[in-house]
DNA sequence: ATGAAAGCGCTAACAA
DNA sequence: TTGTTAGCGCTTTCAT
């Protein structure tokens, strides 16, 4: 140090205190020449506050989430707090652990998208642990819990009275897996809705990893099958996109053969051949919302909200009128 | 506490001296009971180290980004360490303020995308602070940083040969912005190498903002001067899509009355309408070398390297023979 | 306007 | 095998 306290170069930095002209001169100045730099741990060791939410989302390669974790990003630098982030793979071992880091770390809130809400040992964790947290994309079930989402179900609902008004029967569903989704469990029981709806008794439906890439071999199958489907709903874009290419590789036409309808609204969607028909989910927006309300809820205690978004269906070419 | 000293039960939480099975007992009993979370701060102040490194790119928007990230975010994890995560929206300015409060924040290392290696101010912060950090994506310049990245000049000089082969000879060039990416820089280079190497005198470079949506404008007043070209040569895969939502708005057909050529190969350039002839950088593994690396660096004190991958070319439908 | 002192939660060296 | 002590870098009374 040079010539002065550290409680007074504290005051000079943070400006926490009176410091006069001439000693906050000599403490910038030596401060450029030393190259010092405040360290954060000890502040937040002192202050016990760390300004750092976490954030943990299944996966970056699904946009959805990309788009979203940037919303989330941008609120919180506005804010001044600092984003520790953890991706889980859709498995519930790792958001235990990514949890438990951050809580560790003292982060003051988390920012979430967890595969159950219902049954998630992350979620308990997190509950006793007592800090306040944001569900992202998670249908609202407990609603001690802040959530932004859409109305999944219904939005599957809507999409899929769309492929049977075109005059479709035999629609089969692609699903994330639900163990590792509890958004593509209601959107399943959308699918169902809307068949019943209808009236229709064959139900189908399909579970796929999300991780995987490759689905050609339920396709395949599905596809081989007698009274094969002349459309397939997919719990997201990602998945739609990859059906999309196991049916092309099967020597079929989409939508000329079949259709393929999607669930997300991600923006490449619409550049697709064929263009996506989905429920669009305003994601970077979701994320904006759960940071900025999630800083509510630490700096001025705000209350636990459940705001459910709107959605809107895009409507593009892969669903057609079946061919018959 | 519950009847033993703190240092005991630091010995017993991380192994590191001897305790005896009962005490450890009492102590795991204890622990579970309360609720008791070591405080990695406290930790990460004594030890002074936290385990933790920054990552900063451009925007997750794009995914070659998110990709990128992906693949450093499982790295960090496999390795135990924390990420923090930050975007600079392409500006010389966030970066350097994230580079600022990564060092207050005692990351351990760095790996970032900045908008320039040689003129950034953040890298001059970042040197000056001694710790290790690798550059991702940004073209080696001083080999004194780490680096991975591939030939990107050598990339766009073949993908652009490709074009000419086909007999374009009115090639456009769509650029990110110059001062917001060397890699466009680099990419124009390659441009120009190859419009020389076929003897052609007529370059055409126009900039566009990497966050604008909308170039419409820009494409249009291409479009309407006498000579248009008949090719695009975009300095991403994003703006190679948004070069086409423009055209096709001007009623312009790709391929068929113009082509389109991208750079990055994002996953989902192989789906678009018309698939993309691009470049494939391989960002996953990008992002995981990148990190392993600068543990290599802070762990073991690995030197200094500079890995340049192969990348290759993706034959789409949106580049084809003139129409003329 | 400034300094002295205490302490945030932890670990490492030393003692017992 | 366990406890005591000291100190990481900071902020915050409380004095001066």
């Amino acid at each position: 140090m040079a010539g002065v306290s550290a409680a007074t170069v504290s005051r000079a930095v943070n400006g926490s205190g009176p410091v006069s002209i001439e000693t906050r001169a000599i403490i910038d100045r030596v401060i450029n020449e030393s190259g010092f730099r405040p360290n954060s741990i000890g502040r937040q060791l002192k202050t016990a506050r760390t300004h750092t939410i976490g954030v943990l989302v299944p996966s970056l390669k699904n946009p959805i989430f990309a788009d979203a974790v940037n919303g989330i990003e941008c609120a919180a630098k506005n804010k001044g707090y600092n984003v520790l982030l953890a991706s889980s793979g859709y498995s519930t071992e790792r958001e235990s652990s990514a949890v438990e880091t951050f809580l560790n770390s003292r982060v003051e809130g988390l920012v979430l998208t967890v595969t159950d809400e219902a049954k998630s040992p992350a979620l308990t964790i997190l509950s006793s642990a007592g800090i306040p947290f944001v569900l992202m994309f998670n249908p609202v079930k407990n609603s001690s819990y802040s959530t932004i989402s859409i109305d999944n179900r219904k939005a599957a609902f809507e999409l899929v009275c769309n492929i049977l008004e075109l005059g479709h029967r035999r629609i089969a569903m692609i699903a994330g897996r639900f163990s590792e989704s509890d958004r593509s469990v209601e959107r399943q029981a959308g699918y169902q809705d809307a068949l019943r709806h209808y009236g229709i008794d064959q139900v189908s439906i399909t579970e796929v990893g999300f991780e995987n890439q490759d689905i050609s071999e339920q396709i395949n199958a599905l596809h081989e099958a007698k009274n094969s489907p002349t459309a397939y709903f997919c719990s997201t874009d990602v998945i739609a996109i990859a059906t999309i290419r196991a049916l092309t590789q099967l020597g079929k036409n989409v939508p000329t053969d079949v259709s393929v309808v999607g669930f997300d609204g991600i923006s490449l969607g619409e550049w697709l051949t064929p263009s996506l028909t989905t429920a669009v989910q305003p994601a970077e927006q979701m994320g904006e919302w759960a940071m900025k309300h999630l800083i509510e809820r630490i700096d001025d205690d705000e209350t636990v909200k459940n705001l459910v978004l709107p959605y809107h269906l895009r409507h593009g070419e892969s669903l057609v009128a079946p061919s018959i």
